[in-house]
RNA sequence: CGGGGUGUGGCGCAGUUGGUAGCGUACUACGUUCGGGACGUAGGGGCCGGAAGUUCGAGUCUUCUCACCCCGACCA
């Protein structure tokens, strides 16, 4: 049990903000809502972002990059798009400082204010539709198929580590194309990019859906999202696609002449993930001992830990280790061989337990008169020993096994925590109770999703792709309904 | 914006009826240790978020102010 680390059952916000700063993930920084994320946290980031980007190339995309700054006009263009963002909205008004006349440090020129306001982006689909106007004029020019690695800033009135801070980093893929059809299978498509990427990668299952009316992105007639469920009982979206219909293409005047000589204008998509994906991996996995990471995304996957009395013993120690970790390596494993002498093997064991590293091996005079090294993983906390000669066959397949292990355990939690619920006070009854998923009929009007939420905070978290037609009463209304909507509370 | 809370060595905290700042930890050095968060000895480091006031004297009392955190409304 790590000191120090609230009781996750205690305390569960607690617990993970707790495991954000003692796992050295990213701290609060000078600036109100905005962290700092530090190297191993951002080293998880990373692994998150090399994974989706070779994804993303695959099906077809390339990485493109447009300011941070938009102009005010740009953003009224299309009317739901403002009235989504205007109220989290950063704005820029000056471009210099001066020195104070009164001498008291440094103010804002007055001088200096700008024509037209720049907004820092909150995202990006105004200033980049705004260029595809330019570079779009006949179907040959379709589709274009860009993403871009950016920080966006939403003026939140709460934030939180990774799961809600006021400058994020995301992705956010923009594409045009010259049909509806071809835009509404490429939101599906990375949807399921999407989706792909948290089952395998994070090793969390996701339900994929349609977002209600009210959910919907600002500006989307379509939104499709991955809802992931975590360990509090609370709903994670985890990423979205959005179809944009022509919405953005008409704001900002986007036309084509198609195959047969005909005007028309462009279909759109957009689709995000963000750092939030880092709140999704911690709170979906740990335990009270710390993070539990994804070996496809643990930054370290295999630590050694040498165990020795004195300096000779350590370099013989050493030598082993070092041939260890570099038999690991040419597997393509990362490890870590810490060797410092400032901490004792306990410490570090607690330590590495702390940051989620997957795999530790220790080894000590004892395993070096019997050609053999221990074997700890943390999913599990489970220790055994094995010879030396066995671990470049037994290392990778046990870092596969975690990483399913991981995947299973969170299946079974949220299929333990999802509910079918056919009257409204057993839905109640999940929601006071430990929360979780909720399946139930819903009457399908807006109004009535509105309700649900003002009397239980549970919102319509998708309609998901795979909820069967099926004759129902809504769970609150009694109207008659279709098929099964996923509700939850959510961060 | 409403409610709650906190600002004191790097971090976590204590500081009584006001008397000139202390503990744990981390850090530095040396020695002993090392198979689940070691120990001893010796060191270095803060002017108490900021401003004004009361007082012989303020970390402590008064007023004002700033910042951050947590809970709610908003949201990825």
């Amino acid at each position: 049990m790590a000191k120090f680390l609230t009781n996750r059952d205690e305390n569960y916000s607690q617990w993970y903000n707790d495991l954000v700063i003692k796992a050295d993930l990213a701290e609060n920084s000078a600036v109100r809502g905005c962290m700092v994320i530090k190297p191993y946290g951002y080293a998880i980031w990373e692994k998150i972002q090399a994974e989706l980007d070779r994804l993303f190339k695959a099906t077809g995309h390339v990485n493109a990059y447009f300011p941070l700054f938009i102009p005010k006009s740009f953003f009224s263009k299309e009317a739901a798009h403002v009235e989504g963002f205007a109220k989290e909205c950063a704005v820029v008004t000056h471009y210099r400082l001066k020195n104070d006349e009164n001498g008291k440090g440094i103010v804002v020129d007055p001088t200096a204010k700008l024509e037209e306001e720049l907004i820092i982006r909150p995202t990006s689909e105004t200033i980049i539709w705004h260029s595809y106007k330019n570079w779009i004029k006949s179907y040959r020019d379709l589709p274009i198929l860009i993403n871009q690695w950016a920080n966006v800033v939403r003026w939140e009135m709460r934030t939180r580590l990774f799961l809600r801070t006021t400058e994020f980093l995301w992705q956010e893929g923009h594409t045009a194309h010259a049909t509806r059809e071809e835009a509404i299978e490429e939101t599906l498509k990375m949807i399921n990019v999407y989706a792909g990427f948290a089952e395998n990668s994070m090793a969390l299952p996701v339900i994929k859906g349609y977002k209600s009316e009210n959910e919907r992105f600002a500006g989307a007639l379509d939104t499709y999202a991955i809802e992931a469920l975590m360990q509090d009982g609370k709903a994670l979206q985890a990423g979205t696609s959005h179809f944009l219909g022509q919405n953005f293409a008409k704001a900002f005047d986007v036309q084509f002449t198609d195959r047969t000589g005909k005007l028309d204008y462009v279909w759109a998509t957009s689709w995000g993930v963000s750092t939030r994906l880092m709140g999704a991996i911690i709170m979906g996995h740990s335990d009270n001992h710390g993070l539990v990471l994804p070996p496809k995304l643990a930054p370290i996957q295999v630590v050694i830990i040498p165990i020795y009395k004195n300096i000779e013993q350590l370099a013989t120690l050493s030598e082993t280790a070092n041939k260890i970790k570099a038999g690991l390596e040419a597997l393509g494993i990362s490890v870590k061989y810490d060797d410092r002498d400032n901490n004792k093997p306990g410490w570090k064991f607690a330590d590495y337990e702390l940051k989620g590293v997957p795999v530790r091996l220790a080894i000590g005079p004892r395993d070096l008169e019997n050609s053999t090294i221990e074997v700890a993983r943390r999913d599990n906390l489970t220790k055994e020993t094995i010879p030396i000669n066995k671990v470049n066959e037994l290392i990778p397949k046990l870092l596969e096994d975690i990483q399913s292990n991981i995947y299973t355990k969170a299946l079974n939690f949220r299929k333990e925590n999802t509910f079918y619920v056919d009257k409204w006070d057993d839905f109640l009854k999940v929601l006071d109770n430990q929360g979780g998923f909720i399946m139930a009929h819903w009457d399908g009007t807006v109004e009535t999703g509105e309700k649900i939420k003002e009397e239980t905070k549970a919102t319509i978290r998708c309609i998901p792709f795979d909820s069967p037609e099926e004759e129902g009463k809504c769970v609150y209304s009694g109207k008659p309904s279709k098929r099964r909507v996923l509700f939850a509370i959510s961060y």
